[in-house]
DNA sequence: TAAATAGGTT
């Protein structure tokens, strides 16, 4: 009975009341299975009430005490893991050294929840002692173990704990791939997964959701489309998590029209399903739709967070929508209440000042009230770029050389203005500055997906075992392409070089290698994807030879992260 | 008892 009541909790407060009964009734907290019941009913709801504090469990554990019951095996990590839901680091170390006192620390169950808690409170060498010193463990004990220290980000240690590991389970295979998901390293996610498919645990909904995720960051359609089909086969439902997850895949993999009709599908829909899909459309240029999509969303009963406003700003860029944009922004504030933060002014500036409204984006950045980060001065400055306004660009650069003293992107843009308006000795200046300060342009990286492999190749990437049949299909595609017309685009290489040099330089650009190798790689006819991680050079983009108009280009700058394949 | 999704760019 007493069970069946707190089961249908859904909030503290609820619980709180039940709990009043019992204690005025003196009946019912009759036994540790009761104390037991209402500790995890509080653990239960804490998440879902922001109210919630540790305090609030202590009593029952007080009450249970001076009934002069003696807590069970369950009952002290029932108490633990209500500290580690909310963070409590005090209450949790005092459980510890109740448990301590009471001789109870050797249990299985309370050292997982020890292991649990001190893994949230990031005191990891407490976590690893328990572990190490611990009479008993379990796979549950090393799983904590190692959700803590990707927490951390520590990937090092969570691999070779991971390594160690005698015993693994879904959970385990789930959290190491998430991890690296997190840490950026999409492709080691997906060589993990396959690696669970010959050897590991049947994987589940939350193991497909990351592994959907590390799809979507690489543009790895194939693999995406697979686990689709994967779902479908083994009768999987599609929750709202794997349903978002799919059509963010399907979005960032250039399937827009996919992820629409996934999203219209879907029975039931969160805040991040809306905002993945407003993002989505946004990415691929489709504004109004996006902005469309943002309104109904509102209609729907669904009220935008700060992200939501990110994806909506987003689609006003994209679409040009320079007044919508102003509107949405102001009524963030007005109808809301949320403030605007770094990213939201970061978009506004992006938008006004792309749009040549160079003057109000400026007047925009001096009132905010934090200050403007590298990303907010980067976006005046590329418009800046765009409508050629080199003084305020020169402004722009002080400001970005300051924050971000160590990055090459500041340098290279301010060449490119400088070039671009045929500045050519201060470009060269600045290349100069470069070289002293030992700095190096971002490599491009471009990957491309054949047969459900993903192919990497960098700028002048000589690496590839195919290089000598790549370079030369360029060679036959350029001359090809030059008796259409195509005239290199150099304004792209901005170095000092001669021509051919520089038309050398551009031959060896990475979306240049792989559209080649995808060339030499696949059928006739066959769509070829290339994702890359900078935003591809105008000269690649042009789509004068029949075979590269079917090159879908797709940059995605996370990718900017990966740098250690 | 342990694991999951969205976010502005040169």
């Amino acid at each position: 009975m007493t069970r069946d009541l707190l089961s249908r909790c859904s909030h503290s407060k609820q619980v709180k009341q039940i709990q009043a009964r019992f204690v005025t009734s003196g009946l019912l907290l009759a036994s540790v299975f009761h104390h037991n019941a209402l500790l995890r009913a509080h653990s239960r709801t804490a998440s879902a009430s922001p109210s919630a504090s540790p305090a609030a469990a202590f009593p029952i554990y007080t009450h249970l005490l001076r009934r002069g019951l003696r807590p069970d095996s369950y009952t002290l990590p029932f108490l633990l893991n209500f500290c580690s839901l909310l963070l409590a680091r005090y209450h949790g170390l005092s459980v510890h050294a109740h448990a301590i006192r009471l001789g109870r620390d050797a249990d299985l169950f309370l050292a997982n929840a020890l292991i649990h808690f001190y893994s949230v409170v990031r005191d990891l060498a407490a976590a690893r002692r328990i572990l190490d010193l611990a009479s008993f463990t379990d796979v549950v004990s090393y799983n904590s173990m190692l959700t803590g220290y990707l927490r951390a980000g520590d990937l090092d240690s969570a691999w070779s704990l991971f390594d160690g590991m005698s015993e693994t389970n879904v959970v385990t295979w789930s959290a190491m791939i998430s991890g690296c998901l997190q840490g950026g390293r999409s492709k080691e996610a997906l060589a993990l997964f396959s690696r669970m498919q010959a050897e590991g645990p049947e994987p589940n909904d939350m193991t497909l959701v990351s592994v959907l995720a590390a799809c979507a960051h690489l543009g790895a359609l194939e693999q995406g489309k697979w686990i689709h089909s994967y779902l479908r086969s083994n009768g999987i439902k599609i929750s709202v998590f794997l349903g978002t997850a799919l059509i963010d895949m399907y979005a960032k993999c250039g399937q827009v029209q996919l992820a629409l009709s996934l999203f219209d599908e879907m029975p039931e829909k969160n805040l991040l399903t809306w905002t993945t899909m407003i993002k989505g459309l946004a990415m691929h240029g489709n504004g109004v739709e996006a902005l469309q999509l943002f309104s109904v969303m509102g209609a729907s009963g669904f009220v935008p967070d700060d992200v939501a406003f990110i994806g909506a700003l987003c689609a006003c860029t994209h679409a040009g929508l320079v007044d919508q944009g102003r509107e949405i922004f102001d009524s963030m504030r007005k109808d809301y209440g949320i403030e605007p933060k770094l990213e939201h002014y970061g978009c506004m500036v992006d938008l006004l000042a792309r749009n040549g409204l160079l003057e109000e984006a400026q007047g925009l950045i001096k009132s905010m009230p934090m200050e403007p980060d590298a990303l907010v001065w980067g976006a005046l400055m590329a418009g800046c770029k765009l409508h050629r306004n080199v003084e305020l660009a020169e402004h722009s650069v002080k400001h970005l050389i300051k924050l971000e003293p160590d990055s090459s992107g500041v340098y290279v843009l301010l060449a490119n203005i400088y070039a671009s308006s045929g500045r050519h000795d201060k470009a060269r200046e600045v290349r100069c500055m470069m070289r002293t300060k030992r700095l190096q342009k971002t490599p491009g990286c471009s990957l491309v997906e054949i047969g459900g492999r993903i192919h990497q190749f960098l700028v002048g990437d000589i690496a590839h075992p195919l290089i000598k049949d790549i370079l030369s299909k360029w060679e036959e595609i350029e001359s090809l392409i030059k008796l259409e017309g195509y005239v290199p685009d150099k304004k792209e290489v901005l170095l000092n070089i001669d021509d051919e040099e520089k038309e050398d330089a551009l031959a060896r650009h990475s979306e240049k290698l792989a559209i080649a190798f995808a060339l030499i790689s696949t059928e006739e006819g066959m769509p070829i994807r290339v994702v890359k991680n900078l935003r591809v050079c105008s000269d690649c983009h042009q789509d004068l030879f029949p075979e590269i108009h079917h090159a879908l280009l797709i940059p995605q700058w996370k990718l900017n992260s990966i740098s250690f394949w």
